[in-house]
DNA sequence: CGCAAGATTGAAGGACATCAAAGGGCGTGG
DNA sequence: CCACGCCCTTTGATGTCCTTCAATCTTGCG
């Protein structure tokens, strides 16, 4: 990966949008740039983390470990999210843990380093609280799904998201771009992986999506939008 | 009020913590102080806020009215607190309404205004991205706890947080400082009043809590600290 | 005292979780 | 290249937690 590759990250990120150039060069110049294979775990649930992280390529899944052994999954990022980033910018330890789900490329500054750029360049700040205000609220909106709905609307919101955010054009629909299994499906939602398997089989009959091993594409995203919203 | 009172108000809240005397008196100035009775709405969900908003006195709920007129709770909210603040500094529509449980205190500045003041002062903007990031946390917390856990155990901790928060010395524990009806609670955990009503009055016999009409008063911290974690 | 709002309690039903077992893809190694 | 084995998926049966409905009881207040 190129050094101007890797600045078209930076221009496309949403920490540094509306950055100058000179500033741009400076951040990229302080930042470190690795890549990781699949199934890596890059923080981990309890620690307070050494170093802000961008996800410049690749899948990454947030989770938390919970009392009981159950898993819930948070979040799962794409290309241009932020790993962590609400605990570096509010001094936090880590709540959950964050693995990458497929091979993936980061760019990471150290955490003082962070503070030192976002105290120098505003506009830096500026965009974190934006983009952590807009995180909050997405939380707030799938909060208030998780108290109300019921699992089968639940699927419908995640998978509509996952598609959104990280989703491939496929034919015959939007395909989500990584390998997704029942029980991962399960975890965002919070349920198990049999009521997952029998919503998706459903929905394949009556022609919503297509499901297959691993793989989910959604064909009539209409209706599907019409179970998230109306809950039939 | 006096000014007095308002200017120890701000020095006590989070956004202006580490704030030089006279900015401190410019924020002050450029505030507008106002009082309003219990049950009166603040913010509605949808809109785009004008002001942003810090809760000076009394309790304010931040709710979202659901598809299927189920509502969900998401924070209940006492002095020191902002109100809508997500929105505000991200610039986006309110997900949910904030009312007024209590009579209320309010201090106000115009959004225009409160860009205008971070951009002045980056101290404030510095403890924004610290309020909202410690913010998103906690609702990372609850979303996991959501996921995964039990009515009874999500009662548990919805009530040790509100005794964290709003909570008040009483004879013989800890009382919720507001009135707080079965529905409410349910409202906050995502169930109805008739679960919450057998689970309270099942602590009740075993000692853990009082439980009055719109009164809740925890006596044993640690069996309900003992509920919330380990689910029995 | 009587009313309204909150709280309790029982019964019945439904959605979901759990357990068990069998049926496919897909990669790997013989 | 085929067969084996692993992992993902499906499907049924069963149990339980929770919701819903209905009715009664309590409490505080006008």
């Amino acid at each position: 990966m190129s050094e101007a590759d890797v600045k078209e990250l930076l221009w496309r990120n949403p920490l540094f949008m509306s950055l100058p150039d000179a500033a741009l060069d400076e951040v990229l110049f302080a930042s470190k740039l690795r890549k990781i294979p699949a199934k890596t775990t890059i923080f981990h649930q309890g620690d307070i983390p050494k170093e802000m992280v961008a996800l410049g390529n690749g899948i990454v899944k947030v989770w938390q470990m919970r009392s009981g052994g159950a898993t819930a999954t948070i979040h799962v990022l794409g290309p241009g999210d932020l790993i962590g980033a609400t605990a570096v910018f509010g001094r936090l330890p880590l709540l959950a843990t964050a693995t990458t789900v497929t091979d993936c490329v980061l760019l990471s500054w150290a955490v003082a380093l962070t503070h030192d750029l976002m105290e120098r360049f505003p506009v830096i700040r500026l965009n974190a609280l934006g983009y952590v205000s807009l995180h909050a609220e997405e939380l707030v909106q799938r909060l208030g799904e998780m108290a109300t709905e019921r699992v089968e609307q639940r699927i419908a919101r995640s998978l509509l998201r996952l598609a959104d955010h990280i989703g491939l054009a496929a034919s015959g629909g939007v395909e989500i771009g990584y390998p997704l299994s029942r029980q991962d499906i399960a975890e965002i939602v919070g349920t198990d992986l049999y009521v997952v398997s029998r919503v998706l089989h459903d929905w394949t009959d009556r022609g919503f999506i297509m499901a297959g091993r691993l793989r989910i594409i959604l064909c009539d995203r209409e209706r599907i939008e019409q179970i998230a919203t109306e809950g039939r």
